[in-house]
RNA sequence: UCCUCAGUAGCUCAGUUGGUUAGAGCGGCGGACUGUUAAUCCGUAGGUCGUAGGUUCGAGCCCUACCUGGGGAGCCA
């Protein structure tokens, strides 16, 4: 017989027909003529009950359908008799495939705490949470990839191994097949890297946008989705130092047109997971965060504010706020000073554009007032900054200028200049966590619980 | 990296002013129950009190350092 998935078993029961199911058991309750057993298989967050009398089964065989354990059932699917769950399963047969010693398996049927969970993340997959969690980071990196595939972007994959540190996002983390504890020296006492392995020093990439903007200026519109890398020693609840990007970028856009596909996109992924992950989300709301179906749902409903860096300012400073960081026009903004615009005084996410150019990236297009920059954050309740990007520097001459002030490897940035000098175009982009996003559609509260192996400071297990 | 809180049974926690033999719930194990729903009921085992020093007649409790984790901040996505 061929095995049937515990999501479509349920999706449109066969009732009267024989099944075979296959899976992990979550709990099994009972007395000692008949054992109840809530089996998954991973396929949705709901379990199939398996109804299994003892007498057709050997003591030996029921002894060892454990919590955990992994068993393939054969049965008649019936209506059930109990409350609970529409239908269940008679076993006939029941194969075990994996015991699981009840003494020392970790997870119980009681809840346990995240920090617990994260120091067995190779078992907790099998909780209601974290398998919920992954199978909706599934689907959110599904619907990005048909988000842009739908609109005619094309998915470029920029390298993970760098030769250049110009963006200066963050400290990289270098790539060398040196032995480190014997590492070829020049006549000046430093690494011979022309010796290593790539010829000079590698990095792991700290963002795909530079290779991007060469994809964008050829294809027209382009994303990247994959994996970055920052070593920077950032313990909170939002960072990792190995986690997922989505960097789309576009030829022709402005910071409007920036502004108008960011929110799209987003509403875009919030529908998607309303539509199609309702389980998952039904869950999640109940048992993690009580306000995750209608923050969700808020964001859907309503237009992001946008508004100037200046503007902000000027809101902050006649707040009749006491701030523990000053607010003032060239100082960036604090995590206080978002809180306060998108959870007190617009109580909606928010696009802040045009800030001061000393306080962001290079490659931000200038504006004619000679002080700022096309650049534009969205800012959203509980998590802050979850899209920065702007529109990009196309003009050769200032581009160049703005490296020579902010003393950068103008020769490393050749190949990046070059575009601007070989049929320049305006356009523009932007950068997505997927972490980021993850929190706000999970409910979840930490970083590290939204990505199946989180990579941190002093943190590299499993 | 800074500030702050915490670390006691497999898990979640209590533990009085420093004082005899460190407790509970859940989970596990044994038993009871003919349909359970985080089943219920009875019984039972389970501890180097994060690590290393120190103070004291005496430390789970006080002091110092370190380790690990949470929250906040910085950096940032």
């Amino acid at each position: 017989m061929k095995r049937i998935k515990i999501k479509e078993l349920l999706a449109s029961p066969p009732v009267g027909s024989d099944v075979l199911v296959k899976g992990w058991v979550r709990t099994r309750r009972g007395n000692k003529n008949i054992i109840f057993i809530a089996l998954n298989d991973g396929s949705t967050i709901r379990n199939i009950q398996i109804v299994a009398e003892t007498s057709r089964f050997g003591e030996d065989l029921i002894r060892d359908i454990t919590t955990g354990s992994c068993i393939a059932v054969t049965g008649r699917l019936v209506e059930s008799q109990g409350q609970g769950q529409d239908v269940e399963i008679a076993a006939a047969e029941i194969v075990i495939y994996g015991k699981c010693d009840p003494e020392t398996y970790p997870l119980q049927k009681k809840g346990h705490s995240m920090e617990f969970l994260r120091e067995i993340a190779h078992l907790r997959p099998r909780t209601n949470t974290f398998s919920a969690v992954l199978r909706m980071r599934h689907a959110m990196s599904f619907a990005i990839h048909k988000y842009f595939n739908d609109k005619g972007f094309y998915y470029l994959h920029t390298p993970i191994v760098t030769g250049s540190d110009a963006e200066g996002a963050g400290e990289m983390f270098h790539v060398t097949t040196f032995d480190l504890a014997n590492v070829p020296l020049d006549s000046n006492g430093n690494p011979d890297y022309s010796l290593d392995f790539f010829g000079k020093p590698a990095n792991l990439t700290v963002s795909g946008q530079l290779e991007g903007e060469l994809g964008a200026l050829a294809l027209g519109e382009i994303y990247t989705f994959g994996p970055t890398f920052r070593a920077e020693n950032s313990n909170t609840p939002r960072h990792l130092a190995e986690f997922w990007m989505i960097e789309p970028e576009m030829a022709f856009y402005d910071l409007n047109d920036n502004m108008d596909l960011a929110e799209d996109f987003i509403k875009y992924l919030i529908r998607y997971a309303l539509d199609n992950c309702s389980d998952d989300l039904e869950f999640l709301n109940n048992m993690i965060d009580k306000g995750l179906y209608e923050r969700l749902r808020f964001v859907v409903d309503n237009e992001f504010v946008r508004m100037t860096y200046t503007d902000a300012v000027r809101i902050l400073e006649s707040s009749g706020r006491k701030w523990e960081y000053p607010v003032g026009w060239g100082r960036d903004l604090q995590a206080e000073h978002e809180r306060f615009l998108v959870e007190e005084h617009f109580r909606k996410p928010v696009i802040l554009t045009d800030y001061p150019a000393e306080i962001k990236a290079f490659y931000m297009k200038q504006n004619d007032d000679g002080k700022t920059v096309r650049a534009m954050d969205v800012l959203f309740p509980g998590i802050g900054e979850i899209i920065g990007g702007s529109q990009r520097e196309e003009d050769y001459e200032k581009l160049i200028t703005r490296i020579r002030e902010m003393g950068l490897p103008e020769k490393d940035l050749w190949w990046y200049l070059e575009t601007r000098k070989f049929g320049t175009a305006p356009h523009s982009g932007f950068g997505l966590g997927l972490s980021r996003l993850m929190i706000f559609m999970t409910g979840m509260s930490n970083i590290r619980d939204v990505i199946p192996f989180p990579r941190t400071p002093k943190n590299a297990e499993f």
